[in-house]
DNA sequence: CCGTTGCGTTAGTGCCACTAACGATGTATA
DNA sequence: TATACATCGTTAGTGGCACTAACGCAACGG
């Protein structure tokens, strides 16, 4: 769509402010554009960022489990790992107890790269929920979240 | 993303359950997905339903003008347009004050099939937001609604 | 030993968001 | 009156992303 403004007042037909997909679907899209390129000035891409907290916070794992953490596919999962591989921030080796798989782990240099981006994403939290208090933050992780979980499950 | 399940508790690196973004974007994948699942099974799209809604509000009107109130780019909206007049739903007419612009009007066939459309969209707003109340529902509405002006406006 | 499954990778497909350029038309200015 | 510029609607794309299928190698269970 041209511009992700969902509503411009009289100009935007009553039936269409209701709709909590289109809401969402334009809301999100702003938000993806800003995290693209607040991630793209640093080199980096949102993958990138979900795969190193995976590996920090529960330590070297196979590409299969990586892929059931962080929700990316087997099958793009290659090339990402092939750019923190080519970056120092992780290392790919083979699993001598199991040859089909790969170990990955996260390096001394991969850990910093997970400060920096997840610094850069601080700042477009910042700037995203820039219009919301504290508790408002709160409430707005809270009622997605709910709504997630319950469509994520069948609802 | 394989599934859009944002928060699988102890699987879900924490840092990664911090960020709005991926909870609205996953959020969000599933919501179009249901709209569009719904919408599907009466053979329309979205862009049907927004642009029905625009000509019903605001009378007939020029394929630009349409294109600023939907959001739709000018070059897809020509397609929509198309379904939309084989389906008798809407008049394409030239515009004898201007021979470069048509005029678009809706039929009383595209009222029903917007009411349809619309009685379907209801029933994905009420499953999207079925583990909310009525209080709840507004609270999203408006929190995301505060989000989407500020980002929109360059925030 | 063989059939089935797992792992990682390659090779796609289809759709969507979006842009560029064209021909016809209208407008403003010199 | 002619010309330059802008508008309208359309066609023709491009690039990226979400996603699937299939392959070769390896492991496991019966």
């Amino acid at each position: 769509m041209e511009d992700l403004r969902f509503d411009y007042g009289d100009e935007t037909p009553e039936l269409v402010k209701r709709q909590l997909s289109r809401l969402a679907g334009m809301t999100s899209g702003l938000m993806s554009r800003i995290a693209a390129e607040a991630l793209g000035e640093v080199g980096a891409h949102k993958f990138h960022f979900v795969v190193l907290a995976a590996l920090d916070e529960f330590g070297p794992a196979s590409q299969s489990v990586i892929a059931d953490r962080t929700r990316v596919y087997r099958s793009d999962l290659v090339a990402v790992l092939n750019e923190l591989a080519d970056g120092g921030w992780i290392v790919r080796a083979p699993d001598p107890a199991d040859k089909r798989r790969n170990t990955i782990t996260i390096t001394d240099a991969g850990r910093e790269r997970l400060a920096e981006l997840d610094a850069v994403l601080a700042g477009v939290n910042e700037r995203i929920m820039a219009p919301l208090d504290a508790e408002e933050r709160r409430q707005l992780f809270a009622l997605l979240g709910r709504v997630n979980a319950h469509l994520a499950a069948g609802g």
